[in-house]
Order: structure tokens, then sequence, then C-alpha cells
DNA sequence: CTTGGAAAGTCAACAACGCTGACGTAAAAT
DNA sequence: ATTTTACGTCAGCGTTGTTGACTTTCCAAG
């Protein structure tokens, strides 16, 4: 073997060798899955007149009742304006509840109403569907690589908000 | 045991028993990723009044050299109208040249100045930074998973254009 | 040669959803 | 008593998506 072939691959878990290829194609993949993990519930939104904004707000109202707008600034990663704008559509709409905290009376506390709780089912029906195929499709081991390689990819202040969801927080 | 508690899980390939706890992760996963699998482009394209569209488009230009804008539609997946925006700004600045095919006149075959070049590299080494950082921390077989997880979620489509892609077309 | 239609570009208008900045109110914290 | 925090709101702006309409160019079929 002359020493100028390329060094050999390393099959061992701390040495791993990753060429740009491999690299590009997980990069197209996350685009490319995006759009279908997307796709459902942006075809429900627009019968209703909503977008992703307020499929994400009331994704985490549901998981965090009773959140305050604060925390769910933080997790939504969006300014106060941005998520006002979607917030108030859904309270005027009658799908979220927004309550006057008694300990803190500047904090607002937002729960899904019953319509709110209805159509937040629906979107993530949809949603989990795809998924279940997929994960079907693709094999417990598989599930279990998905979420390493994705947990290892955010940022580490949303990687706290996903554990702290995890555990039902 | 009662007969009262809920169905075993199978351990085989086929019959996969899926929570919705479990697909609920993955979905948030899924959004939190996504996060930050953009977050370092979206810095750089910052710093030069770019969007994500711009390097969507540089992508996918440096991918197939010489594609037409008709193709290109199909695999962002956007109108002309959206795309051409994108792509007559890149072409001011000198990043993107538009060459009027030969058999067919109509067409404009794109590809990427070596300004418009560096500016690609630039982000996909970013980008590429984070993803090897996720490989290399889940390890080959979670990467394996990862792969096979997204293309089972894209759309048929979509999945059509990442085969093509992968193939070098 | 004429004509139909495809490919591309352009203009106008609009919507969703990010952003900043500024202002106001109420209440908690110091 | 003052400052800070949480929230709401107004105004304005930018990116990026949409539809609809119109023109030009040009290949290809009649």
């Amino acid at each position: 073997m002359p020493d100028s072939a390329p060094a050999p691959i390393q099959s061992g878990e701390s040495l791993l060798f990753l060429t740009d290829e491999q690299l590009r194609k997980g990069i197209e993949a996350m685009f490319f899955a995006y759009r279908g993990f997307t796709a459902d519930p942006d075809r429900i939104l627009e019968q209703y007149g909503y977008g992703r904004a307020h499929h994400r707000a009331m994704h985490f109202i549901h998981r965090v009742p009773g959140t305050t707008v604060n925390n769910l600034l933080s997790i939504l990663g969006v300014t106060k304006q941005s998520l006002n704008r979607v917030l108030r559509t859904l309270i005027e709409d009658g799908l979220v509840q927004s309550k006057v905290g008694n300990r803190d009376k500047r904090e607002r506390h937002l729960c899904l109403t019953e319509a709110g709780a209805a159509l937040e089912q629906q979107l993530s029906d949809a949603q989990r569907a795809r998924m279940r195929k997929a994960f079907r499709a693709a094999g417990p081991e598989a599930v279990a690589g998905f979420r390493q390689v994705l947990e290892a990819m955010m940022e580490p202040e949303m990687l706290a908000h996903y554990n702290r969801l995890k555990d039902g927080g």
C-alpha cells in the first residue's frame, strides 16, 4: 500500500471518518424530510386560515398547559411581538384561553380550549401518522439513531427545552 | 398478569409498537434540530443580506451545475416568481451566472461564479461542521438510522429528487 | 409558414411571519 | 420608592411564500 493513499477508515466509534458526500447527503435529507414533516399540518392549517406559527404555539401550549408567554417565547425562539400576533388570533378565535396568574398577576397562563384541543389533535394526528409510518418503515434501531443525531444537532438551549419536555415539565 | 394490562410490545420489525409519546418526541426532535441545522448558515447569510432562500438556491446550483430554472423550481418546491426574485439578486450580485441554452435557447442554465462558489462553500462548511459533530457524537449506526427515517418521511417526489442527487445527476 | 404551447421573465398585489423600536401598564422585587 | 419584569400593543420593515396577468422567446407540430 503506497503511503500516498488516503487514510484508512477507522471503524471505532471515536474516530469516525466522514466524507463531505456523506455530510451533504445528511444535509439534503434534512431539507427534503422537513418539507414532508410539515406538509400534512400545513394542508390542514390552510383550511382554517392559520400558518405554521399557529401550529407551533398550539403544540407547546398543549404540551405545557398553563405555560406563560415568556416560557413559550423561549421555547419557540421568536420575539414577543411575533408570538403575540399569533396568540391574539388564537385567543380571539376561541382556541386558546389566557388566564392571569394567581401568584404573579403579570403572567398570563395559556391553555387550549376544547376547540383548540380539537384542532391541535387533528394537526398532531396528521403529523404523528407520517412519523409513525416513517418509524415503522425504518425500524426501532433506526428510530434510536434518528433521535440521537437530531439531539446532537440541537443548540444547547433548545436541547434543554427538549429534555425538559421529555420529562413532562 | 391481569388481562386488563396493555398489549405487549412486539419486538419484531414488522409489528412495531409506537406510543404517541415516542412519536411526539420525534416530532419535537425534528422541530428543535431543524433550528440548529439552519442556525449557522443563517448567521453567515445575515452578514451578506441574504436569506435561507438564497442559500437553498446556491446549494442546488452547486450540486447540479448548469441546471435549468424549471428543474430548480421542482427541487425547491416554490413558485417561479419566488425563485426568480432570489435568483435575480444572486445574478445581479455576481454570485450566479445564467446562460442561455444551446439546444433549447428558452432555457437558462445556472452556474455559480467564483464568488458564488466561495460563499456557497462558506455556508456549506458551516452546515457540514455541525452535521459532522452530530454524526460523530451519535456514531455510524445512528447516522444510518437517521437517514433511513428521514428518507421514509419525505414526499415521494422529494425522495426522487433526493435519490437523483445522490447518484450525482 | 403559421401557430400552439412551453420556458422564462416581469409586474402587481397580497399574506405569513420573522424583526426592531417605542410606549404603556401592572406587579413583583429590591 | 425605585427598578425590574412580564405582558400587550402600535408602527414599520424585510424575507419569502402565494396568485394572477401579461410579454417575449422559441421549439415543434400542423
